[in-house]
RNA sequence: GCCGCCUUAGCUCAGUCGGUAGAGCGAUUCACUCGUAAUGAAUAGGUCAUCGGUUCGAUUCCGAUAGGCGGCUCCA
């Protein structure tokens, strides 16, 4: 037998010709897969010379996608073999599960969904193998003839970019075929790069989510078809915990806290999308607000205000009539004109910047503006307090020649950063959208030089961007900070946009040191984004126990008999005297009762007063975790209310 | 905007096979005065989202509208 040469988890070894990957980890039922040279392949392929090999375990990142994949065949072939003329689009591993796309006349019911779901257990349960082959064009058209959406995506191989990857994103066009445990009989087949488990009864656990409609290739020009979303894991307690993280996200949903809290509401009266904020979501608001507004004050920022209304003439100016006008509510026309809401602040603060001459002493001006702006949001987007129709920026527009904007932008990407971390928030990604062929204005160099010194800036700060092709708003590119709400689901809070096209069209002007015209450069950037959506993003994070400094009742007074409410008074005048939140429960609860009240609200400190505390001058700590600290000197107990606000610690 | 689902008291939900409704929490009042997550009792609170249709009769069936939920598309 001719030997082989390969390398198995960084050991040379000499097998025989014919040798899989399957073969040398079979004792291993965690393996499913192995890296071959790098690429992913089936525990079946043969091992060629010189190969490279390293065990995939069901597990692993690729483990899990594999099993996903797999387990989104085993839907696909429930579908059809429930509903046969179900026909297939695509259906990909995705973050913590999969879905597959199907044409079907009826969208699926809930009882459609348990059907399927039962046919694919018995499907797990006949260990069907995955068997790849390689077929050429010309054979895949013939055996998928039937198969319109299959056919369209052997068409794009090549150029079809991510959606079509996982169908025919190989080097060759492969089929895989479900062969039955013991007859070797074709079950089904699907188009498919793989890959793929050894067989169906490999899927340890699996559960189908729910169903939703999604446009063929994700144009909204396209057929709809009917998405079945799934997930599945390594092992049914992976199943469970995530079931469990699904369950305990429901409860930090800001929307759900926004009700309980009472911090806001949607009124139906106003409309959709269109908040009011109570006292309590009113006081963090306020300190978000008040701090911005100091940060910004110390960051050289000057204040300006714009009205929330405008003629169209300033919009038709900029160019967003014509690439926004169906994101705008509709104008009122008086007096001749046609006014809109505003839905962004930029072209009123290039009309400040335009109300006189400018020199270039007085750049870079730094324009800042809390900016409530309107956007006819579509129905079916608006979201809690992450998409809504009315909004308020922390919105500034920076004017500044070449030479200054890459200062400025290393100093925008350090500020961000540092506001970030003042709230805690770690989970963000930084993304760099660039230009849409489709929409934007100005000339490619200028664009180039825009999209440069942005990608200049993160990397000379050591920072990773992740790319957004075609992400861009059409007067420049961006770098967005992507935070993610409790069930994973990513929102752009920060946004910094280098724009040298608006300049040009507001004909914006400096006079420089030799006595010529300039074009200044602006730079558009918003810190929280949207108040309203940093806020809701910023109340999942911390699931409604916000930090001592934003939390809307910093401490509350719980006095063990009626008798200790004056004492308590006493100290709760103090402490407000510092300027800390605080109240003390003098209702007719008992003092459990309070302390359930206040934990339930998530205040960060209680202080108790008993006979104890008051004879000693003293009071008790009880905190949010449950621990206490008791007799603790009223001026202590102050002094520790007050460093934990001071100094923007969680508690 | 598109597809599907949903809307009963402030909140979470029962319920009426078509004969106009009920619980817990919350609120109010009274009693209790209590040492680290629910004291007891009483009271108030609903045009069953809105409008229209079918019907002797609609909260229940049908339709439209509004609002919500999950996706898709979009997001200056």
């Amino acid at each position: 037998m001719p030997q082989l040469s390969i390398t198995v988890e960084g050991d040379p070894r000499q097998v025989e010709q014919g040798t899989t990957a399957g073969d040398l980890f079979a004792d291993d039922r965690d393996v499913i897969a192995a890296r071959r040279s790098g690429a992913l392949a089936d525990l079946a392929a043969p091992l060629r010379d010189g190969d490279v090999v390293e065990p995939v375990a069901i597990s692993s990142p690729d483990g899990r996608a594999i099993l996903r994949h797999s387990t989104a065949h085993v839907m696909a072939q429930a579908v059809q073999e429930l509903f046969p003329d179900a026909r297939l689009g695509i259906g990909p591993p995705i973050e913590n599960g999969f879905y597959y796309d199907f044409d079907v006349e009826a969208p699926f019911t809930p009882e459609d969904l348990s059907r399927v779901e039962k046919k694919m257990q018995e499907i797990v349960k006949q260990g069907q193998r995955f068997a790849r082959r390689v077929v050429s064009e010309d054979d895949a058209r013939d055996e998928l003839a039937g198969e319109p959406y299959k056919l369209e995506l052997i068409g794009l191989k090549g150029g079809g970019g991510e959606e079509a990857s996982v169908e025919v994103g190989g080097s060759e066009l492969t089929i895989y075929d479900n062969l039955d445990a013991k007859t070797g009989v074709l079950r089904w087949k699907d188009l498919c790069r793989g890959p793929h488990l050894p067989t169906t009864r490999r899927i340890p656990a699996f559960q189908i989510m729910r169903s939703a409609a999604a446009y063929w290739r994700g144009n909204e020009k396209n057929p709809m078809l009917q998405r079945i979303y799934g997930t599945a894991w390594e092992s049914r307690d992976a199943l469970k915990a995530h079931l469990a993280f699904l369950a305990e996200a429901e409860k930090r949903d800001h929307r759900r806290l926004g009700a309980e809290l009472d911090l806001f509401s949607f009124p139906d009266e106003l409309g959709s999308g269109l908040a009011v904020f109570h006292p309590k979501g009113g006081v963090i608001r306020k300190v978000m607000e008040d701090y911005s507004r100091q940060r910004h004050e110390e960051a050289g920022y000057s204040f300006v205000n714009t009205p929330h209304i405008t003629k169209d003439t300033l919009y038709k100016t900029s160019g967003h009539l014509d690439w926004y006008a169906d994101g705008m509510f509709p104008p009122m026309t008086l007096e001749g004109a046609r006014y809109y809401l505003k839905p962004m602040n930029c072209p009123m603060h290039n009309l400040i910047f335009g109300a006189r001459g400018r020199s270039y002493r007085e750049l870079p001006l730094r324009l800042f503006e809390f900016g409530t702006v309107y956007r006819y949001e579509k129905s079916g987007v608006v979201h809690g307090l992450t998409r809504v129709r009315g909004l308020t920026q922390d919105d500034a527009h920076i004017y500044c020649t070449r030479a200054q904007m890459q200062g400025e932008l290393t100093n925008l990407l350090t500020f961000v950063l540092d506001l970030l971390r003042d709230y805690g928030l770690e989970d963000f990604y930084l993304e760099l959208s660039t230009k849409n062929p489709e929409k934007y204005i100005g000339s490619d160099d200028t664009w180039s030089e825009a999209t440069d010194a942005l990608s200049a800036a993160a990397e000379s700060m050591g920072l990773e961007l992740v790319l957004d092709p075609g992400g861009a708003a059409f007067y420049g590119p961006k770098i967005s900070v992507q935070a993610r709400d409790a069930i994973g689901r990513t929102w752009q809070l920060s946004t910094i946009q280098v724009d040298l096209n608006l300049p040009e069209l507001f004909d914006l002007e400096y006079q420089a040191a030799d006595g010529t015209r300039q074009r200044p450069i602006m730079i558009h950037r918003a810190l929280f984004g949207s108040v309203e959506r940093f806020f809701g993003v910023l109340t999942e994070h911390y699931a409604g126990a916000f930090p001592p400094w934003l939390a809307p009742v910093q401490v509350v007074g719980i006095p063990i008999t009626d008798a200790h409410a004056p004492y308590l008074d006493e100290i709760a005048a103090r402490l407000r005297s510092k300027g800390i939140r605080v109240e003390v429960d003098t209702s007719d609860d008992r003092m459990q009762k309070k302390i359930r009240t206040a934990q339930k609200q998530k205040v960060p400190f209680m202080l108790l007063a008993g006979d104890d505390d008051v004879a000693k001058g003293a009071v008790s700590f009880r905190y949010r975790n449950g621990e206490q600290k008791n007799g603790v000197a009223i001026e202590d107990a102050v002094a520790e209310v007050v460093a934990a606000v001071r100094d923007r610690v969680q508690v």
